[in-house]
DNA sequence: GTGAAAGCGCTAACAA
DNA sequence: TTGTTAGCGCTTTCAC
């Protein structure tokens, strides 16, 4: 391979004794290229080695994307509202380059809402789809069309393999429900009762949720040497009847020795129960950087949190998708962001971080 | 799909009834322009918001940068081989954008190679640099001259403000410090003996060890419940004579607790004594997922690791380096880094992450 | 001072 | 099936 600067489609067109038009069609497939010219060009490529000025191309098609994003209603969830803002960060980052992020929001808890706004997204016609596959039967309607219609669509937060999306981003949940029983063993190393607390509104739909518990439990079961009591309890939401019952049931247990909540919402719904009965004494570990999960991590109440940094995964999604667009990289199948561990010490470096 | 109707140049020239030369002129402040154009200009500019095309700028002005990045020579030592690595990904990022990295590697434990180095750097008369500041003196000269050419400079890992640079990037020393007291503190709730190691061939120019020293002495001293010894060691390294006693010599001590290890290097090094000795109940906390430690790690010998990321801090100021250059984009003062906690359970979702 | 015009490298429409 | 050419939005040169 010859190493010459800057080969433009111009000079390659000159040295195969063609046109830059020829050049473009070959470069692209597109096909309406005699074979004696096609051969001409490709001999030439396979010689040099040819990049493309992607600046260049860019404005020459003066293209513009549009990506639909399908979210859950962030009003709903401080987590939905992180990705919000991380969808909306991505947007601006992309601005320039031709490409505008839509938002389609439906009802965390309303599969029927899914449905309706999932139509809405596909009738907008959009470029790519970014989305959080929350219903599974309704997501895979909804792929099914998409694939019918060569829409991509990129999955993040929850994985359904399954429905063989461009791309996922997100966690290993099952490895993080693992750190989390790690961070419960450290300040217990003697083992003890531990409570895992699915806090959520919707249990049918939190298939994901029983994959950090089994985490949970298969560190303990790898270390039988620990003598960990687990104990699970599904709990519907604060509103539930008998969640507050429930809730003190467990806390109020004289062996309990920590809590582990599988919900960034429930985290601090948890760490307020602590608090008000007084337990200073129990490891709370629990998901994602609230802002009630930071106040109660600043006051001791939670001692862990795993971040699984909604805001980073929604722009990293419309990053992905972005480039693929644009730039037609084609990008990893899988995504697995990195299981960030958060203490009161290292809490600030988190936030005041530009970095994401 | 067309783009959005934005408002190009050449819109701004007709409302204001100049040639878009003119307009080019008072949106540069490139002069040359009469008062009565200027005003005509800038009342238009003033109505509307004009964003201009980045894309289209690029490739117009067509102007190719030159960034001089000054690090360690990477064989000398693997952090610096993580830094070497992020500048690279860092230069083919950028590179369809018209920046070049050109790498200056210098002798990690000779001042005069700094010297001599950076002064080659100079005379290659770069657009920008990024540098790791490893020595004091020498650095200060340097960046007096490249201030007095106008080269801006940005600095990582350590941090010397009175330098002034555009742009700091790296961690809260103290702060990591006190990260590592907290994770010492975990599985040693009791106190107990606490070294600090500090295993650099250079110790005069070690200032940032100090600093993580002394986050770490902070730690236990807001907490003198837990009644925590600390110890500190200077160790040259293992080619000093003394260094295998020295080690020995602490390691051997029954009540020691744990080991906080204030550089990479020096993390494996004290893994490998450690275990040689077959002293399984330290605790042992250090610096960065080089292989060699994330070896020990996944050994149990190591049980946590602060990330400081070199690769990802040198990629960052190249990106910084670049926008300033290629956009305009005056970055921000500061930039630390998480203080990121690797731990045998999310050793493998950092190591996998494409993110960075 | 000002405006016209020629690029930057690539795409795409349109003759031929 | 080809080659030519007119953009994309901005910069920069160069007459006037």
């Amino acid at each position: 391979m010859l190493h010459q600067k800057n080969i433009r489609i111009k000079d390659i067109a000159q040295l195969a004794n063609v046109s830059v038009g020829t050049v473009d069609r070959v470069l692209h497939n597109r096909g309406r290229v005699s074979q004696e010219a096609l051969e001409k060009v490709m001999a030439i490529l396979n010689q040099i080695d040819y990049k493309p000025n992607l600046i260049a191309r860019m404005l020459g098609s003066n293209k513009a994307y549009k990506i639909a994003a399908l979210i859950p209603n962030p009003a709903q969830d401080p987590y939905w509202q992180q990705s919000a803002t991380g969808l909306r960060q991505a947007q601006a980052e992309w601005n320039s380059y031709g490409v505008t992020v839509e938002l389609f929001l439906f009802d965390l808890y309303d599969k029927g809402s899914y449905k309706t706004v999932s139509e809405a997204a596909y009738n907008s016609r959009p470029d790519a789809i970014l989305t959080a596959p929350i219903f599974y039967q309704e997501s895979l309607a909804f792929f099914e069309l998409c694939r019918s219609s060569g829409i991509p669509y990129v999955l993040f937060n929850t994985n359904i393999p399954e429905m063989n999306p461009l791309s996922f981003i997100g966690q290993d949940l099952n490895q993080s429900g693992k750190v989390g029983a790690a961070l419960m063993h450290l300040g217990n190393q003697r083992g003890g009762l531990f409570a895992v607390l699915h806090i959520h509104e919707d249990l049918d739909n939190a298939v994901h949720l029983l994959e950090k518990e089994r985490g949970f439990r298969e560190y303990f079961l790898e270390r039988p040497e620990t003598e960990a009591e687990i104990k699970t309890l599904n709990l519907g939401g604060p509103e539930e009847p008998s969640f507050e019952e429930q809730m003190l049931n467990i806390l109020n247990d004289p062996r309990l020795k920590g809590c582990f909540v599988s919900t960034s919402k429930g985290t601090f719904i948890a760490a307020a129960f602590l608090e008000r009965i007084k337990k200073k004494d129990i490891t709370l570990v629990g998901y994602d950087m609230l802002e009630e999960n930071l106040h109660y991590l600043k006051g001791g109440v939670i001692d862990f949190l795993i971040n699984q940094n909604p805001s980073r995964q929604a722009s990293t999604g419309i990053g992905l998708l972005s480039n693929y667009l644009v730039f037609k990289k084609n990008p990893e199948l899988m995504n697995l962001f990195p299981l960030e561990i958060i203490s009161q010490q290292n809490l600030d470096s988190y936030v005041g971080s530009q970095i994401h």
